[in-house]
DNA sequence: CCATAGTGTTTCGTATACGATTTCGTACTC
DNA sequence: GAGTACGAAATCGTATACGAAACACTATGG
């Protein structure tokens, strides 16, 4: 079990409720990779894990059916979801949409001080690029986009988009690789980002500009999948 | 109850699972106004209703929890919610993100039939306002935009449309009222919509359209209710 | 050797039961 | 008369138990 995972489960014991701290221990084992895409949830293994009984379980489960990041089937069990190259395409372009929307929404509110934080994060992405560090790139590339949104004055948009951060990080390790070549673009985008913010631009500049962000990611693994050289190994 | 909800119901009692039916018969009942915003929703009794046990009552509500239809307070219980016109607000906002997103990647599969059939509701619509039957203009307003964002080709996008229609049909017949005045605005802007699509306008501007149609229901609602503070957009 | 039926095991699905928590009504005190 | 304390009722939260469905495996017939 990883820190996140830990952090999330003590968190989880600290509320009362057992369904909750079901609920997001399971969800912080699935966000950081404990429990892949495909993974089995036998109901009975994970109560005994948590020491608590099978129904808080699986009301536990049922909410993250609901979130998308877990397939249940009747009578069969429960299966972390995400394998599907189809998903993570329908996914992303939701998602592109989302926080697009969320960034717009977000921009007037944002400060300098916002900027400078979101500048400095860039700055240690790219040293992650030097030193090829994809995996804090990744958890580098969240913060960023956190600043971006996390003024964001409707929640139930903030949701979605947490939602799918958390869709693409059960992805993340396992099917899909890092490129190295859109990671460079993406940091440039990044600071044009935040220099759209910074000179005022309208929210709808702001927001097409946030949405191609994501959308040259998709196209990149699109390319790339499509040249053939999938992620097997 | 409605058709749709008469569906839902029977849809619910046909597949085998009780928690299935249970979720469906109490979204059902919330989409039709059966259990109206601020309703209690007590576990033993809505069991015994329908005549299963409370476990998986529980375990739908969390479920109709997660799509924002319920708030789940711990130890006191489950209440219908939507009250608010700020949860309104939201609601709305989010909607017009994903129904002109929707819309615009519906577009380009939208055939000639189905402009035909958008366009005799639309009629039908027309008709509802000489009349004065609000209730119907509502069903046919769902009817008409059914037929624009059917052939979305991105199920999560269309799951979040009528995870949002789910909730304003909860809100509907209680606390927001029907606008005349924007009702008759609201038929000409789809017949706008529509020729738009008719020209092959580009998935931009049909985007736009459809989420100004939206935002507009929005303004009107705050203008009457001189919450105008609220508007972000 | 393959197909298939039968049996055992695993796992899910839900009813029931009981402890825990909140809420509401009543009586008591100031 | 207002506020508080206490007890009863209502309701939630979860453990346990058992029936039902799916799966895995073996045995049997072709």
């Amino acid at each position: 079990m990883t820190d996140t995972a830990r952090a999330a489960a003590t968190t989880a014991a600290t509320s009362g409720s057992k369904s909750e701290q079901a609920y997001a221990a399971v969800k912080a084992r699935i966000v950081d990779g404990t429990y892949s895409p495909g993974y089995r949830l036998v109901l009975a293994k994970i109560a005994e894990d948590l020491g608590v009984s099978v129904v808080p379980v699986r009301e536990a489960i049922r909410r993250l059916e609901a979130e998308g990041l877990v397939k249940f089937e009747r009578n069969v069990g429960a299966t972390v979801s995400g394998i599907d190259p189809t998903e993570y395409l329908y996914t992303m372009q939701t998602l592109s949409i989302v926080e697009g929307a969320a960034t717009a929404l977000s921009a007037p509110l944002i400060g300098a001080a916002d900027v400078a934080r979101a500048r400095a994060v860039n700055a240690e992405m790219r040293e992650c690029l030097q030193h090829f560090d994809p995996v804090r790139f990744t958890r580098l590339n969240q913060d960023f986009h956190s600043v971006l949104f996390e003024h964001c004055p409707n929640p139930h948009i903030l949701d979605l988009v947490h939602r799918g951060w958390n869709r693409l990080a059960s992805l993340r390790s396992s099917t899909f690789r890092f490129v190295p070549g859109r990671a460079h673009e993406s940091v440039d985008e990044h600071e044009a980002l935040l220099q759209l913010i910074e000179s005022g631009a309208s929210p709808d500049d702001i927001e097409k500009a946030a949405r191609r962000h994501r959308s040259a990611t998709l196209d990149a693994y699109l390319a790339q999948t499509n040249a053939g050289s999938l992620s097997a190994h």
